[in-house]
DNA sequence: CACAAAATAGGTTGATTTTCCCATTATTAG
DNA sequence: CTAATAATGGGAAAATCAACCTATTTTGTG
């Protein structure tokens, strides 16, 4: 299986999923006609021999037009096409067991059985990274290290480490020490900076930490 | 730029030339016509108030055929497009940028220009993962954080984190403060442990810590 | 609840692509 | 070298998609 008439057009809705908007809204930014990526608009009316009626397919054209108003890449796109937004498969073990026998080669190449598998956010995932700047998070975040930032994830958990954005403007990292209905309370991740707690009205945005370079 | 009308046709000539044969061959082996692809249907004989001939696309369906003919994956298909098989790009700004109007949503979505790329392992990399567990590399790694570790990269550096291998089987994660012709020297990431000097002999082997989960 | 805006369904027309046709050129087999 | 096959160029008919239009439903806002 390649690509098949599903695939496609559950791309385009998984496109317009992540821009936060509709099919139709995303016909609109490519500068397409709002009713291109109708339901009615994805198959035609008349009916094959085989009682099925005949698939209709996006033209080349729409799809570049699509991906030049968002910006996205054509691989970015085939990888949602394929469903494989949620990552690659990366090999994991736990730490306690890395020593023990037949898990690595002489060059510390993984090896053998046993291990488990990790789905590592591929580009498509919508997550975007931060370019960290200065000592004021240290030790966790070092000057020139990258963070992976997850905006979609809204169910944050007390620990998570999150961006927090004000309406001010202000963006900072922290640790989350509790979300309640009103407040948010965070802690400096450098213990020498003072915590923080944010009325809810003047958050902006708050997205999760998911991945910090090393 | 995205998905352009070279880019496409690009990508079936080579697609072409990978399978030993020509675009006409290609379309043949795909159930269509074999004149599909012929230089004259990529370009339409009317010619644009620009003195430009209109570009000419081939149909998703045909793209669609044209990879089940070959058992390629739309995603292969992509990067033949984008001329590149290489990594795929996430964006990323500066922390201290994040703070400035124009890279954000009011959901915090990355918008807009001015973002930079970088590049992301991919599942083939030869990376590997570790599951930390109990508490002796706090605050850096908590219990059930994962690390990604990349046994390739052999030029480290001073400051770099590692997971060192001894001769004897012990498993260490540490961060690098010297690595001289007989010895490596390492400090530990939770300072209430002490710091380790080995003799490169006992090292079996050291790979570079890359990303953390948070 | 009322209203406006957006999204969607369904159909028609115009635009674009594929197929089919044939002629010419290039490649391969004997 | 010759013949057969494949590949390509160019054009017209058939197939298919996008734009356009309107009605209906859904969503968002006050």
């Amino acid at each position: 299986m390649t690509l098949s008439h599903n695939h496609i057009w559950a791309a385009i809705d998984a496109l317009a999923n992540r821009l936060n908007t509709t099919p139709s809204g995303l016909a609109r930014l490519a500068g397409l006609d709002p009713t291109s990526f109708n339901k009615s608009k994805r198959a035609s009316s008349d009916i094959l021999p085989s009682g099925q009626s005949r698939p209709r397919w996006p033209s080349t054209e729409s799809l570049a037009k699509l991906l030049e108003a968002t910006g996205i890449k054509f691989s970015e796109f085939a990888l949602l096409a394929e469903g494989r937004s949620g990552g690659q498969g990366i090999p994991l073990i736990g730490f306690a067991q890395a020593g023990n026998e037949g898990f690595f080669d002489d060059s510390g190449f993984p090896l053998g059985q046993g291990w488990d598998e990790i789905t590592f956010p591929s580009v498509n995932s919508g997550l975007y990274a931060l370019e960290i700047s200065g000592d004021s998070m240290l030790p966790l975040y070092r000057d020139g290290d990258r963070i992976l930032v997850d905006p979609h994830n809204q169910n944050l958990r007390k620990g998570d480490r999150v961006v927090v954005k004000t309406t001010e403007g202000e963006v900072m990292a922290k640790e989350l020490v509790r979300l309640s209905a009103r407040q948010v309370e965070l802690r400096s991740l450098n213990p020498e900076f003072p915590d923080r707690a944010l009325d809810r009205l003047q958050v902006a945005w708050i997205a999760r930490i998911v991945w910090a370079s090393q």
